[in-house]
DNA sequence: TCAAAAGTGTTTTGGTTACACCCATGC
DNA sequence: GCATGGGTGTAACCAAAACACTTTTGA
């Protein structure tokens, strides 16, 4: 993966540069031909995969550097990121600790060291994302849901502890403002809530329930093309919509 | 706070213990009379107040960190315990980066670099706790959620973002059985949500709801003492508890 | 005997679920 | 013209909200 003197420059650029013991880990959701799809790398030369990461520059806030890692992989900037858990078991990173032990000393090795990642979520475009892989990546592509590759470390347990703060998400936030084009048909969001959840909903509950949140806005055109009577188009009401981020959309009690 | 020379000793030892530039804090909650409290630290000879926090050792996972703080400052084991956000600010811990700058080089001092903190909170027995101030505190001591001191750090924020997951927690886990003793009243319980949520509840639709979760036990003998109608007692129904905590209580969709 | 707290049941209502019919389009 | 998908309305149902009366107890 590294040969000896990439290593040395990469540890002593990362010592110099980033936190110790932290990375940050991102499950990037996007949402394509009815799929729910996640964003993953492979490294070099391996056929090993990964979430995208990165790590958190000495004087940058956590916010930001996920920020940076989602704009480096996929072009996109200002949307929906959220962090979500921290995973901190000390054995998560034994692999990379163990990885380069005959290359370089342990005390000049940035893996020796257990590593603490904080997990962020994204729900982005996938047309105008832009799958970039990073310096040690060979690819960088969106894999659907039910098609992953096995993911290294832990990073199986990060997306699923994603996807299950996605759906818990769902109840009480509005989501698909950054997973839908700018228009689409309540069908298709359908298909996007039917998706993350893992099964059918009523079409016309879903509907009424869409339209009564108040966030959307029917466009008085019909999406053509099509077989079959043309549905129409609707776009996010983008200030009801950042209310109702805000403010939750039901609420017990 | 501290000499030169316990400082160095603090700094020596940490640095060979613990993770470097991570914390936990936790915020505490409990329940007394009628009195959402929190736990908070003073230290000594100034008039400076904190949350209960601590470090990770090496080889520690994060959850037993947080419980051994939470151990060390109550007593108290096992309890309700959970990682609700990590704070990263870099600027979050400069009061402290800067407060040894003349005692000791930077290089030496662990207090010297940007510290990131996980948040935990937790619920806990009021009675049976037994506040501990930790070796730099003079007391440690329940403070009223309305009545709180100014926090240091960015504490303030640290509670309160915890309060509010707590609140969104109520929706749709149980909560109680950390916070009230083993055998409590109806009114007891409902006073306990009521000051979760700032807000009054009406008695008879708490009463149906609860016992509608099938999480209680109604034990066949009143409060004595109290003036007026003597109220029946309840336990909590263990099983049912833990069963609800891992399926939720209702879900959207 | 009366005020204050607690137990219980009923009505109302609003939201969710389930379901049926009509319309448009391409083959 | 018919199969398919999309739009809309309504009845049934259930859970939450609102609300009133009775019981117990100490002062």
């Amino acid at each position: 993966m590294f040969t000896k003197q990439e290593l040395k420059e990469f540890c002593d650029n990362a010592r110099l540069n980033y936190l110790d013991h932290i990375s940050i880990d991102c499950v990037i959701f996007g949402f394509h031909e009815g799929q729910l799809k996640v964003l993953v790398l492979k490294v070099k030369g391996e056929d090993a995969w990964y979430l995208p990461g990165g790590f958190v520059l000495k004087k940058e806030p956590l916010d930001t550097a996920a920020n940076r890692i989602l704009k480096d992989r996929t072009g996109l900037d200002k949307i929906f990121l959220q962090q979500f858990h921290v995973f901190g078991d000390p054995d998560r990173s034994r692999p990379h600790n163990e990885m380069y032990r005959d290359l370089i000393p342990p005390e000049e090795n940035w893996f020796s060291h257990r590593f603490l990642t904080i997990g962020y979520y994204a729900l982005v475009d996938f047309v105008h994302a832009n799958p970039t892989p990073d310096s040690h990546s060979e690819m960088c592509a969106w894999r659907d849901l039910n098609d992953l590759p096995k993911l290294e470390l832990d990073h199986g347990l990060i997306l699923k502890t994603a996807l299950d703060t996605l759906r818990l998400q769902l109840n009480y936030q509005p989501i698909g403002y950054n997973l839908m084009p700018k228009e689409f048909t309540m069908p298709e969001l359908q298909k996007l809530y039917e998706t993350i959840l893992g099964q059918k909903l009523d079409r016309r509950n879903f509907q009424r329930r869409m339209l009564g949140f108040g966030i959307l806005n029917r466009l008085d055109r019909p999406r053509k093309g099509g077989a079959h009577k043309a549905p129409y188009l609707y776009s996010f009401d983008l200030k009801n919509y950042q209310d109702a981020l805000k403010e939750g959309l039901k609420g017990g009690w």
